[in-house]
DNA sequence: TTTTGACCAATTTGGTTATTTGGTCAATTC
DNA sequence: GAATTGACCAAATAACCAAATTGGTCAAAA
């Protein structure tokens, strides 16, 4: 038996919330595509935020690993920081409930959705922080104060992922990405 | 006769808009305020996205002046780069209507409030792009592609505005643009 | 232990009417 | 004639209300 009966609610609403939103998705809907009553969505879950909330963290929990995996896969902190850049982006946007949840249904702003914001840009700030520790230890980077560091870092790229929102002609965001770090990296004064 | 009746305008609006944003501010409420009648308004103002569009010139006005004024007081680019960053963030949470539109407000995205928000974003990279290229003039800076970086350094500063947005406890504005500048300087790599 | 569907209070919706809004303009004043 | 006015209008919005839908419960059944 590979699947339980909350993971199959969590599978269907998955793809529901992707299609109309958590907002415009019926529990009703719920239970009817996954061929169940809606009693029994309540013998699992506690809420509609409460599915919401789960299908959420499997789509981070996919994100965090492959994300966790590539960091690990890359050498040297630089690649490590560059490769955890480039796939956090590009792996975000096919996180349709996460991503859109966390960009496009906070119009609504729910308490629950601010609470699951605020866990994962914490999350990612300790991802860097982790990357950059290492490196200090390894005596590649020099950082004074790790937790500042990370926490700019994160923001930036926060900023970077902004204007695609704004629809602003966006520089390439990969190229974006590299040049930051090279700048990272390097410093802009000339040596 | 130091305030045309069109200044008068303004700054009624300035007013109400800060207080009740643009959608809940009525030309009515404007014209009562201003002690003058609706169909003056519209002897001076097209609609009332003009006027809203000559409250937010007005305050733009401000805030660049105070930004370039700064950064011709500041000797080197580095000292230029930094007045500008801290000023223009410090400024900008003044500038009521300015700010709210172009962050609160857009929930109800108005095609004409885009349309500002893009130029003035724009308006930022060219600033910060002259300082770059100034820098790379006196052969301070090494900069390779000068309007990508700026552009960088723009949607950094942004990212940097979202947390407080989003209430998370956020580390001191002035003490995190100190240290991307300090990164952006010398770099992350041990020398 | 799981599953069900009838059931309920509360919210949302659709449709209607009343009010307000942005904007016009002929008449009036300066 | 430039500036100002307020009555006026079409269109948008708010207010209202009944009907439908929603999230959530629960006693009964499997």
């Amino acid at each position: 038996m590979k699947n339980s009966k909350a993971e199959l609610i969590v599978d269907v609403a998955q793809r529901l919330f992707a299609k109309y939103g958590f907002k415009k998705t019926t529990i009703d809907e719920i239970a009817h595509s996954a061929h169940i009553a809606k009693g029994s969505i309540y013998y699992y879950f506690g809420s509609k935020e409460d599915i919401f909330r789960a299908v959420l963290d499997k789509e981070n929990r996919l994100w965090s690993q492959k994300v966790r995996e590539v960091i690990n896969r890359a050498s040297t902190p630089q690649e490590k920081l560059r490769a955890y850049l480039v796939t956090r982006t590009k792996y975000l946007s096919k996180l349709t409930n996460f991503y859109s949840a966390l960009r496009e249904e906070y119009l609504e702003h729910y308490a629950f959705i601010e609470n699951i914001r605020k866990r994962y840009f914490r999350e990612e700030i300790e991802i860097v922080k982790a990357i950059l520790e290492e490196g200090v230890k390894k005596g590649i980077f020099k950082v004074e104060e790790l937790g500042l560091m990370a926490f700019v870092i994160v923001a930036a790229l926060k900023g970077l992922e902004y204007p695609w929102t704004m629809e602003i002609p966006m520089p390439d965001i990969e190229k974006s990405i590299d040049f930051l770090l090279k700048m990272s990296f390097n410093g802009l004064l000339k040596k």
